[in-house]
DNA sequence: GACAAATGGTACCTATCTGGTATCATTACT
DNA sequence: AGTAATGATACCAGATAGGTACCATTTGTC
């Protein structure tokens, strides 16, 4: 199990390497070899973070993309958000159907505990915090 | 993404009726009629737990299960590793391949600090705690 | 205007994981 | 012998995650 999913890991590195970069403009080209990964799966990766205002982009010839914020102002939990809906570690295990035993069950509140933690650890970490660490 | 799937869940539940039972043995029919879950399924669970030393067996006639240990013995760590095969949060997003870029990675020593506290939560619940608190 | 270089959008595919079923063999009591 | 229980194991199905394919659109250069 998966705190930080494939789509995430590489959104916060493709960030990274754009923040890090002389271009103005970085193309999925660019990424590509950089990151390893294939082009088109980048480049979904790339359109999600411009719809979400997190890069702004550029087509055509000589185009590509570049932050449309702050390395500081972007969170990971922005990213969690986006590329895997949130994180609810105590999701109950009776899905679809309305919980029929949450009232009684033993571990919720347990998780429940483990899950602030986790949110308040994440929502503290920007890209900014990243960059310099790494 | 949920930290405690089905089977450890049920498990959980599973014990603790067994626990609160006045029976000598509780068969898997017991257990479907309190817990509302296919016998079949009930019954595959049972086995891992009895496989793993934490429930005893009968079989037969008037056969069923009983508590191996003691609820205060049984921790919830240990049923996470028998359903879900353990928690490995920063499981590292290259499946099959070597990681080129884990000494890179940004994320993974915060990732893993997390980590540490999950487990150490989890770890010191047991199914004795999980009794008193329902 | 034609062409090439780039992104936008969307539908689809595939492997893995999770949850659940089915079947038959074995044991124990009456 | 018969019945009530578990042991063992193979199988199936839906959901999720990871990844691909395809075509439309925009932008700059010649
Ligand atoms: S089952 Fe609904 S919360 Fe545990
Ligand atoms: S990719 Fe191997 S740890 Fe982040």
């Amino acid at each position: 199990m998966r705190l930080i999913q494939s789509h995430t890991d590489y959104a916060v590195r493709a960030i990274l390497f754009i923040a890090a970069s002389e271009k103005e403009m970085v193309s999925s080209a660019d990424l590509e070899a950089e990151l390893d990964l294939p082009r088109p799966f980048m480049r979904r990766i790339m359109q999600d973070l411009q719809k979400a205002g997190i890069l702004k982009s550029l087509r055509g010839y000589q185009g590509g993309f570049q932050l449309a914020k702050a390395p500081a102002e972007i969170f990971l939990m922005d990213l969690i958000e986006l590329f895997q809906g949130g994180l609810d570690l105590t999701e109950c295990i009776f899905r679809k159907k309305v919980c029929p035993n949450c009232k009684t069950c033993p571990i919720r509140r347990r998780v429940k505990k483990i899950e602030n933690y986790v949110l308040r650890e994440l929502q503290g970490i920007n890209l900014a915090v990243l960059m310099q660490e790494k």
